[in-house]
DNA sequence: CGACTCATTGAGCGAAGTCAACGTCCGTGG
DNA sequence: CCACGGACGTTGACTTCGCTCAATGAGTCG
């Protein structure tokens, strides 16, 4: 997938955000800059300065904190489509460190472009504003499958959450696959538990028949039941909104 | 502490973004409504739709999600100055249930005129979207701390945060005490451990000499060494900025 | 004075971590 | 073309942190 226009982004916030033609367009007029990262690499490393936000196009980017120790916990993930880093806009001291978990494209597009924009479209702004607060809820749910669930719901519930999601971008297949790759490890990271152990849940979903990770992606294959497991919800990703039609 | 104005509206935007005189104003004439709850009362229960955001005039009350269990996790903390719920200003279908972990004094204000006043003035709406993503740094810590720190460090880290909003709240005295009061089974929500081990860790840290917890609130004997053991830095709390000046 | 909530402590257990070894795949270079 | 090395995945044995269950103390309110 290749964008040479921001029109994802104007895809992404009228998900939920109704938005006027001159207000798409204003978006559209937006400069941006197109970047691509080799996988398994930190796109901004910790403690950097962002002057701007990404958009990914493709790929799967995570951004992670991390401990003196050396492990890493990865605190939210982006998707195609989706708005990484919108926040930063007006936290921009909030430097998140960045790791690409494949091969992954993105738009960059700058902070002060972004606030012009806002400043001159209130409806523009609360879009922003709007975005950022469902990543909110995603990660207030994620704080939730850490603290509460036993490991093999919290793989349950991402497999469930990313298929959702994945649902949304529109890379999820009528057999229940989605390209969703990455590591053991990385998998770890946003589980918060050992990769070790991660691998034995791993085993027990593909054993008890409900979903199988692979090299190319994620196949599940009894969604009810992976979503009774993990007590899943999808009402928190806010994706099935029908925004009004505004223009 | 009783407020007949929203002041501490503007005395919590001001925090981190600057407003002129005008906007200040067009805050202050916002309507609000005072109301009390009582200690250990859910406050907004769950899937309650609300139209109000709240502002913790003194008290505290946290946010959380129940699983069918019935175990809850608290995933944030509003104490006095905070303002609560912000966000479903953008998104009011994410109905949060709150709890009141002491006696909560708070300002109610509807969502319709905060929206009212963030669309006429770009530089309002810029403040509210800003302290929704300070609110998303602190969760973002607190995901790493559930998922990464051990018990006694979790506790640490929690008391050290707390620290430095009743510091910011004025409310730190100089023997490094502050009113936090709750239950153990309350701060166990909130640190996704059982209230039994929360217990033990408590009297770790009182005999370790670092911290004592009592009915009255919190003591903290020596900051420095509890910062070390949570790896506690204070940066992502964002209280340290100067707002530049605008009037 | 009960009845209740909250705090405290002990004993035993289990889920997840640690350590260690080995298998598999893939790219690279002799 | 094969040998080597590295990254990733898989599995077993053992350890441990935190949970469960259970009992008791301490303070508070009616």
């Amino acid at each position: 997938m290749i964008s040479n226009s921001n029109q994802p982004l104007v895809d992404r916030l009228r998900l939920r955000s109704p938005l006027t033609a001159e207000e798409q367009n204003a978006l559209l007029c937006l400069p941006f800059e197109e970047a691509t990262v080799r996988g398994n690499r930190d796109l901004v490393a910790l403690g950097e300065q962002t002057e701007a936000s990404y958009l990914v196009v493709s790929g799967v980017i995570g951004r992670f904190s991390q401990m003196r120790s050396g492990v890493r916990q990865i605190v939210a993930l982006h998707i195609a489509g989706e708005m990484a880093d919108l926040c930063s806009v007006v936290l921009p001291k909030t430097s998140w460190a960045f790791h690409a978990f494949a091969p992954t494209t993105i738009l960059r597009i700058a902070h002060s472009d972004l606030i012009t924009v806002a400043d001159q479209y209130p409806n523009i702004a609360q879009a922003f504003w709007r975005d950022c607060v469902a990543d909110m809820a995603v990660m207030s749910e994620w704080i939730v499958s850490v603290a509460r669930r036993p490991a093999e719901a919290k793989l349950a519930h991402l497999l469930c959450e990313l298929r959702c999601r994945y649902k949304q971008a529109g890379l999820l297949a009528v057999d229940g696959f989605y390209p969703f790759t990455a590591t053991q490890v990385q998998i770890a990271e946003v589980l918060g538990i050992t990769a070790i152990h991660l691998n034995r849940m791993i085993r027990s979903l593909r054993e008890r028949g409900l979903a199988t990770l692979s090299k190319a992606g994620v196949v599940i294959h009894d969604y009810q039941s992976l979503a009774r497991l993990a007590e899943f919800d999808p009402a928190y990703l806010h994706l099935d909104e029908q925004p009004a039609a505004a223009s």
